[in-house]
DNA sequence: CTGAAAGCGCTAACAC
DNA sequence: GTGTTAGCGCTTTCAG
């Protein structure tokens, strides 16, 4: 900027104005300033700018999930860029793969570099680590994933409503031997479909002793269903609460060949569900939705300063295709 | 960090110190900075760190890609962020829809907070925008699409190879009558694929009447497959370039329940491509590898200074699943 | 081992 | 309209 100024034969403050399309230079000077600009190739630098300013304001939010390659948590990202784009702001993302310690550190790099607001699908058992940067006046809003702690705002699906829901659709559909598969239980989401389906079933009379969770992976889904599916006393219905578990399950289903004979509903949607026979039940979240929202909440909250705000709940419904619907032999 | 110095009754750098663990700080003096640092939840400001340093780094890198939420790039990201994460960097992402203006803004608002490096996929005609951040010496590499200048590094899928051993295959099967159904050809992987098809069906002396592109998601190579396939003149085996258009078009052939006549093998790997009846040929890339790759590029090219590398391209093959594999009738 | 002064690139506040 | 001075939060340089 000073060797813009230095060619332009202005002072800094006059770049300065140029650049930020102050009012009241002079036709003359500004196409000087721009000439020396466009030789020079000059940019701001925005680091800089924002420092001093008096909003401090970095135009950035910080986002941590849990895989962005997990298509889910990728389109929770589109859905937070989209509502940073609005207001002239850039995403910085980071995944944890469900790891404390990396969720940690991602959220203390992001606050170094004094994100205006963090988003975070939190996998902490224990979220002290935020309080100070919340009482720093730092926005925070969970995505789907809540902690154990009582702060920050929250958007999430309706996780137990909708997994009580898959439930109660196999039941309806006369099923009584039910399994539930599903991921870790230190995932927030993953311990409320997990309660859902228990209240469902505990609702109905039901046993539940086939309940399995830790599943991380398809692979492992896959390597499960297969177990639970030759052992003698085993489910006629499947809940599989996410859309990897899902995955695993169909593959294990079709290669023991009995698609056709063992009901399943799963939670998230997955590609190619609807082409597959059969066609795959699912409940199905919005993810785009649900960044978009976290995202809106933050700006709201950076304007209005308001402390905290009641959950905003995403209501889901199960989508009959085929696998849902298939009747115990 | 003023408070801090004053609270704990050392100056300035001295605080400093503590904070970049340099060596030389008593004990004492040390454990008196932490408990003030403590005290008033001090956290650095990297900005400010950063701005200052000699070597000038913002340890972030700037990604900018078509859609995050397709999962192709979110994949990629995904690699660029394992590459980013053991240097110490962050990414900042941002999606171009596959506008120009706005894959442009997005690499100036990059640049405007001195990203270490910049990473795109890049949709634009004309990189001339570009030419003036190479000279200001920060490393460019393009994944999976090219550009037509002639600036930055690339690391890329062998779009071409790839697509005439997806066309090689289905003729291998006796196929005379292939289509292609392909995205928007200002992408460049996806004009990659159209001519390494064209150039296989001509050295195999076959017609080629057709060629479909800017099919930009898969309702439209749903709609287009359905025409396709609807005319008396119809192909009897399909070439589908992009993880979406195979999408679409699986959904056209299984709802005209054509899905055993017509072969076809898909660029991009889909979920549960291989539970489908019958299970989808493609040609699978790595897209984690190539972010990996992409972000690697950047930290080798900051280290030794070099301007310029040769591509890296990356191999792919013919994985056969079944729908590749149908005789025509 | 510690501190004072200068300055990164920029904007704010107030001159002129 | 334009320039000058101060200072954002930190690191660097160099003196003690």
């Amino acid at each position: 900027m000073r060797d813009v100024a230095e060619a332009a034969g202005v002072s800094l403050k006059t770049v300065s104005r140029v650049v930020n399309r102050e009012r009241g230079v002079t036709e003359e000077l500004e196409a000087k300033v721009r000439a020396a600009i466009a030789d020079l190739g000059y940019q701001p630098d925005d680091r800089a700018r924002f420092l001093r300013r008096t909003a401090p304001s970095s135009k950035s939010l910080g986002f941590v999930q849990v895989d962005v390659a997990n298509p889910f948590f990728a389109a929770i990202l589109r859905g937070l860029e989209d509502a940073a784009r609005a207001r002239g702001s850039l995403v910085l993302a980071g995944s944890s793969d469900g790891d404390p310690d990396r969720e940690e550190a991602l959220v203390r790099s992001f606050i170094a570099r004094r994100v205006d607001g963090l988003v975070i699908s939190s996998c902490h058992p224990d979220l002290a680590y935020l309080t100070a940067e919340l009482q720093h006046g730092t926005p925070v809003v969970f995505v789907d994933l809540q902690p154990a702690a009582d702060v920050g705002d929250l958007i999430h699906t309706d996780h137990r409503g909708g997994a009580a829901a898959a439930t109660r659709h196999l039941i309806d559909h006369d099923h009584r031997r039910i399994a539930f598969l599903g991921d870790a239980l230190r995932f927030w989401s993953a311990a409320q479909r997990r309660l859902g389906f228990l209240e469902e079933m505990t609702a109905a009379g039901l046993e539940t002793p086939w309940v399995l969770t830790d599943l991380g992976d398809p692979d492992q889904a896959e390597a499960a269903t297969v177990e639970l599916l030759s052992s003698p006393d085993r489910p006629t219905a499947l809940v599989t609460a996410q859309n990897f578990v899902t995955i695993g399950a169909v593959r294990a289903l079709h290669r023991l060949g009995r698609q056709h004979e063992i009901a399943m509903v799963g939670f998230d949607d997955v590609e190619l569900a609807d082409v597959i026979q059969p066609a795959i039940s699912v409940v199905p979240q919005d993810p785009i939705a649900l960044g978009r929202l976290a995202g809106e909440r933050i700006f709201e909250r950076l304007a209005d300063d308001v402390t905290r705000n009641p959950p905003r709940l995403l209501p889901v419904a199960v989508v009959a295709r085929g696998s849902g619907e298939i009747r115990p032999g």
